[in-house]
DNA sequence: GTCAATTTATGGTCTAACAATTGACATATC
DNA sequence: GATATGTCAATTGTTAGACCATAAATTGAC
């Protein structure tokens, strides 16, 4: 027989498996058992893990116990053990690397790890390409006010940088047009110094990326608009005029949805038009 | 030897075991191999698996080829089959039964699941509550406009619902209070209609109701602001009148903002003063 | 018809073994 | 001495096989 663990699930672990009964815990009556929950061995350990990890017991780069050795102290077999570290690998929580002195180490979740996660859920969910734009209206203004107020010399730099790329890319070379300006909005992600609006305009610039390659949505006059707005911002980010540079974001991105939705409403109607034809023939 | 699997592994599953060289990928100099990186054989088949399901070969709901099926089509051994499923789990895109029948069936990666992976990237990284604030203020103003547009009669119902038993709490029983806070920003974020913000959302909000349950702050002049706020951004919302519902989120979490960081002085002030004592005795 | 026992395909788990990896150390070569 | 090269040992990576636990379908008793 398996040793048997001590039953306490960490919450912040995985959904559980069976779905709890009614509203949360069912409350204590006799003889009335809620429905129970067999937790899965290596949810257990990854759970335990993890809160050991956030709970301090092993700072970020500290060296977890080996494969064997957790064997050893839970009892468990190494199947399971070996399950829990991926799954605290998927977590961002843990690299774990073989060889000799090799084993699992902590680490920190990343931007680009957590960008993963948010483009999963978006995908898997079929979020909505207005529900991105919207989510990106609302996080771009905020970023480009803490950008202008906290920038530092090496940001203003940096954003300069990929402007003067932007512009020259602008003319006539559209997917390093588009490259950039996904640096661009990292750039200025980076320099409101919020680690958490970061990785989330990580994510959303990304995606909407992929969206404006597939839809092929970069006319001449749209590049133009960019260009323009960025050079309007970078001016308001250079004088630390945090209002000044919200106010602009929020007015371009203004812009911009609409613009998008012309596109998008084109490209629908483009598509419409070839069905009819195609029921034609 | 392990069956050979052919070598792309999908950009979009994990970060790569070995960093990559300079600025991403190495130009084809003559005899110049760039890093090589031998990925597991349970992440390229958690990759390959990612990406038929995203890619709709299969469709939420439809079952993935059992453990064993899998085992003797792809001719890797259990275990690493097995991993590769934690692996999903953990993405949130299939969830696994036992028993007869059972297997791993593809699922769409939930709300929940989305806030868990968020909160672990704050913990992670410790994210400054400040940091938060400012990303709820970036928003929840978009949260509230979103609202009072998309809003239907239920949504407003279930609003009004929670704003009473707010009211009723705010009085006496401050947990209460403080629990049914998180359900109003919930509430919220789902009569936005829109899937990612009510994401956000909810892990932000989750994360704000543990500080604010940890650092104690609830006095009843907050309450009291809070309560207030709820009511002024309700109306608007019955209305649906976006512009005012989002000019009040925004005036209110700034002063909001303000009460918090006053708080947290207050906080740092208290401890600093016990430590004082502390050192003199 | 209802309920309990049985069946059986599935995931959950452990043990055991070997391969592959990799850093440290020792050795050889110049 | 400096720089290759080889060897070693500890660790993860991977497979194989066995058995247990679970749960839906089926069967059978009443």
């Amino acid at each position: 027989m398996p040793t048997a663990l001590p039953a306490a699930l960490p919450t912040t672990a995985r959904a559980s498996r069976t779905a709890a009964a009614a509203t949360a815990a069912p409350p204590p009556m006799p003889s009335d058992l809620g429905t129970i929950n067999v937790p899965k061995s290596c949810d257990v350990l990854a759970g335990r893990l993890q809160q050991q990890i956030l709970g301090g017991t092993y700072a970020p780069g500290a060296a977890l116990p080996t494969e064997r050795e957790l064997v050893t102290t839970t009892g468990l077999g190494r199947g399971s053990v070996r399950e829990a570290l991926r799954i605290l690998e998927a977590q961002g929580l843990v690299r774990t690397r073989a060889g000799r002195y090799g084993g699992s180490v902590v680490a920190r979740p990343t931007d680009a790890l957590l960008a993963t996660h948010i483009n999963l859920f978006a995908k898997g969910n079929s979020v909505s390409l207005r529900a991105l734009v919207e989510a990106r209206q609302a996080l771009e203004p905020m970023v480009a006010y803490l950008a202008a107020r906290n920038r530092t010399a090496e940001d203003l730099a940096t954003l300069k940088a990929i402007s003067k790329r932007i512009d020259q890319a602008a003319i006539d070379d559209v997917p390093v047009f588009l490259q950039e300006n996904v640096h661009w909005h990292s750039a200025l992600a980076a320099a409101s110094h919020n680690d958490l609006l970061r990785a989330f305009t990580a994510s959303i610039s990304a995606q909407m990326f992929e969206a404006s390659r597939l839809d092929k949505f970069a006319s001449p006059d749209v590049r133009g608009l960019v260009t323009h707005a960025h050079r309007r911002i970078l001016q308001a980010i250079e004088a630390q005029d945090a209002v000044a540079a919200r106010a602009r974001a929020e007015r371009d991105l203004q812009a911009y949805g609409v613009l998008l939705e012309a596109a998008v409403r084109d490209t629908i109607k483009a598509s419409a038009k070839l069905a009819a034809r195609k029921r034609k023939a």
